[in-house]
DNA sequence: TCTCCCATGTAATATGTTACATGATTGT
DNA sequence: ACAATCATGTAACATATTACATGGGAGA
């Protein structure tokens, strides 16, 4: 497990520190959320699985079925929720890819409040120094900024500026714990 | 360059459309605006402008300069143009990755300014669908959402409401050409 | 001198997809 | 009878990254 960008690996070993699922467990509920990232193929998630066996980051158990094909169903292992500590503490990259940071919100489950909210500002920090550098860009003088240019920038600038809009309200939310508050008509108790 | 995503050869099939460039300079060109993408490596695209060359979607030229590495200047062809377009008007995925919609929004340059408001509009129709799907997702009644889902469900809403208002703004902009609106500070003419 | 920019390229590696292969069970 | 879902896996291919190799010119 190099060091690098968030993975498929990354996301299996947090998704088993829920519960141990087999491989077609882990396809189901990935394709069920299939809203903020597109579900892996067979093809990458069981050599996944294989390849976290081999590093003893998980332990595959066959279970036997009547009349069916076993199921492997896997379970996390103490050096598996290690590498997965570890890789949430990892920097993020500083691209708009999105994707780590969702993945990386998601699997915070094993963290606590704290740790959520440091993710959350992390995430803060990094969207704040994106938007100041196309802000930058947009006002730069001389530059030849064409419309399909100034386009594209101004598309990311709305998003960063709604980006940020989102992680300060939340992390109002979470830091004044007191008040509850109600979000898009839903009630949203705050204890992690 | 078989049917499916946008990628690097098109991305560099686009920037030849403008004018002919060697790999330093699309490297560098790229870098420069390392603000919605990460430029890519030379272990990349030196390989692509090879099979560019191949495919014969560019010519190659070798500039020879005095006491210098002779420098690759490549320009696009016909048959280039002719790829390009196709693939500006396949339907873009339907995942979040942004990067397609953003590359092809750089690159509509050859496309008339019909051509960028259906891209504008097939990307809003697209984000208004993903949109439904989210708050249909959050408003589920069973369905044990945990608080780190809603989080994530709660931002994709956040963004996808700001990219339609965004869509929406522009487009409006587009469409009524007549009223010349000042954004973000800066007139912006609507030629295209 | 030393470092940065110019300028091209290859090799090893990582990571993923699509398509294929297999086969049982359940619902229409 | 037929299709869908369950369940696992492999092989070929696509695409990209990092690290390496090479070498000249410009400026501190």
């Amino acid at each position: 497990m190099t060091t690098g960008q968030v993975n498929l690996r990354h996301l299996i070993l947090g998704l088993l520190t829920r519960k141990p699922m087999s491989g077609y467990d882990i396809k189901r509920f990935l394709k069920s959320l299939g809203w903020l990232m597109s579900s892996p193929s067979f093809g990458s998630l069981y050599p996944a699985l294989h390849a976290l066996s081999q590093n003893g980051l998980v332990i595959e158990d066959s279970v036997s079925q009547q009349n069916k094909r076993s199921r492997k169903v896997y379970s996390i292992t103490e050096a598996g929720k290690k590498a997965l500590q570890e890789c949430l503490s990892w920097p993020a990259t500083p691209d708009i890819t999105l994707k780590s940071f969702i993945i990386q919100l998601i699997l915070a489950n094993s963290s606590p409040r704290a740790g959520l909210i440091a993710h959350l500002q992390q995430r803060r920090s990094q969207v704040a120094i994106h938007r100041a550098a196309l802000a930058q860009m947009i006002d730069a003088p001389g530059k030849e900024v064409n419309l399909k240019e100034h386009l594209a920038l101004d598309y990311g600038l709305a998003l960063a500026a709604a980006e940020l809009a989102w992680l300060d309200n939340t992390l109002n939310r979470f830091l004044q714990p007191l008040s509850m508050e109600v979000v898009g008509g839903k009630s949203t108790a705050l204890e992690v």
